[in-house]
DNA sequence: CTATTTTATTAGATCGATATAATAAATCTC
DNA sequence: GAGATTTATTATATCGATCTAATAAAATAG
């Protein structure tokens, strides 16, 4: 893409002091076989040469590796953010840089950068898949051997290192507590039926009613884009109809936060008029109006483990892969 | 920092179709001189052996780049999340790949990273600066000649592209609606003294003030970490003074939060009791309780303009700095 | 049918580092 | 002080691509 001014190598270090360039290698590596007087001498010349070191040069003689890639769906929900922070904190520190790509749920966007990353040589990939993964790509990574941890979603059929909450234990226990509080018409809004994070917010949402002794409406469940929109365009759906829910049990907080608003269009009061409870618990959950009832997820944890995952399984390639699945927590707010 | 299985590698695929790597380079590359019977023969090759492309050796060959580094100061401010995506829109489409790094706004951390992202060949550089920038590896980017935007905040004595807002016009403008709502006790709350944008917002601040005959009361000026959190402690520092404000004019939409939050706290309600005022217009911010009163800073449009202005640097090296100053505006909600 | 031009292909050097194995210098043994 | 051993340094091949310039093959001209 581009060209420009001629790097200082070690080559043009080694010629200026002296030595060989194999013995400014050695010093750059920090070596403990090199003498102390020609180490300075070395690390002289570098400094007033302005040398800077060629990570990308170093990496592809020695067949390494000092990236991963960790691809998301959308950095505007604060849930990944925050799994990014994870991410970042525990590879940074292993001395790993990141690439990012994000997908907005585009399984072609997802093709894309994982190729994109696989070209660059990244030394493994954090994927959090987009909801409905064709898989294709996945196997080009198995294929050429590439480290890959699964995070948030799993996809069908592949087996990965994967790190994840129980979205089903989750969405049990936020239907359980609106069904404690009374409530008898509870609608499951947000999120397309094509990804495992919804199918198993699905099944616990429906096992919990059923528990209760409570019939199933299919009315009552929508699906939408995993927006703030997507919740205000899903709530007016079930709002209008014959027979409309007391409670909204939503995909994640996102969904949730745009169903309030929804509400407050139609001039009614979520957390009065109508109990609303979310999923995630988001840093921005307790600040809503009125804060919100919502499923703790521990994007942050998310990230981080998933993180050292890929770490360890980047430093042993061999071993049994991993599933990690935290366990959700409820948080209850004034929204329900 | 890892090894694995040998790549399939163009002198593979070459042998494989029975012509030399350099024609298998041409068809990588698109080349038009190359007979269509010889190209599709290749292709097949590549398939068959699922061959990846090594952008890392290309570019190290072509001593050219297809990375670009985005350094910011912390993705949980939704006004990154917002840059982000911008820069993302805008270079993505341009085949660069972005890597990401997070200063936390330590300077350290800074250095460290712009380090990391030169060793990594990266094309060019966007930076957000940290509120104390100590420009020492700003000059070690331009002595290297790679091409470096700033966004969001200027640093002192360096000559570079920027883009940002016009903060002192943007204060100005949040002040004067505060005098004009009838306020007179207004304060100035969270951020660095240090930093330039701090700065400028402080500069509007008291140009608005002294234009309609107030006094600055240096106790109403309190500084502090960017955050939700600095906010709740910001406002707690002025409300319990001799005489404290009517309104508050926050540094960004995050240290408003915080000040709502602080303001609930002590039983006070925002909008009535007091007025406050944000800078960012976040997602969020009409979201919040009461809808935030904000100036709009347009976080999205500096990051795809910040990510252009990097492209034709890249494109071109030798054109004259340039400086882009988006204008604010004021969102009036119920805040205020 | 040879000479010329055009088109398609390729050999060999190169980007900036590391790996390997060989050599030179210093230190130790007896 | 010669030989063995340890320590410090280096020459050369290599990672996987592109570049340059040369060559081979095909098409056109005379």
């Amino acid at each position: 893409m581009m060209t420009h001014k001629k790097r200082v190598t070690l080559q043009d270090v080694a010629n200026h002091a002296g030595v060989s360039r194999a013995t400014a290698s050695l010093i750059v590596r920090g070596s403990s076989k090199i003498a102390e007087k020609t180490k300075q001498k070395v690390l002289n010349s570098m400094h007033e040469l302005g040398y800077v070191y060629d990570r990308v040069a170093a990496n592809m003689r020695s067949q390494s590796s000092s990236t991963v890639g960790l691809i998301i769906t959308d950095i505007a929900n604060p849930f990944y953010a925050e799994l990014l922070r994870g991410v970042h904190h525990s590879l940074e520190e292993a001395g790993y840089t990141v690439f990012l790509g994000t997908t907005f749920d585009s399984d072609i966007k997802q093709e894309q950068l994982i190729s994109r990353m696989l070209e660059h040589r990244v030394g493994g990939i954090i994927l959090c898949p987009v909801s409905e993964s064709s898989g294709n790509s996945i196997e080009r990574v198995k294929a050429i051997d590439i480290p890959l941890v699964l995070a948030v979603r799993e996809i069908e059929n592949v087996s990965c290192d994967y790190v994840g909450i129980d979205y089903e234990v989750g969405a049990q226990m936020a239907v359980n507590h609106l069904i404690h509080r009374g409530h008898r018409r509870i609608a499951f809004l947000g999120g397309t039926s094509r990804s495992t994070a919804w199918k198993e917010r699905r099944s616990g949402y429906c096992s919990a009613l059923k528990q209760a002794g409570l019939d199933i409406d299919e009315t009552l469940i929508v699906e939408s884009p995993v927006t703030r929109e997507g919740g205000m365009g899903a709530i007016r759906k079930v709002l209008f109809q014959a027979n409309p829910p007391t409670a909204v049990f939503c995909f994640n907080d996102l969904v949730a936060h745009g169903v309030m608003l929804g509400l407050n269009d139609a001039g009614l009061k979520p957390g009065q008029d109508l109990a609303v409870v979310g999923f995630d618990n988001n840093n921005e959950a307790p600040l809503y109006n009125p804060p919100l009832t919502t499923v703790s997820s521990y994007a942050r944890l998310i990230g981080s483990q998933a993180a050292i995952l890929l770490h360890q399984r980047i430093v042993n390639q061999g071993r049994d892969t991993q599933r990690i699945i935290l366990q959700p927590e409820l948080v209850v707010r004034k929204s329900s």
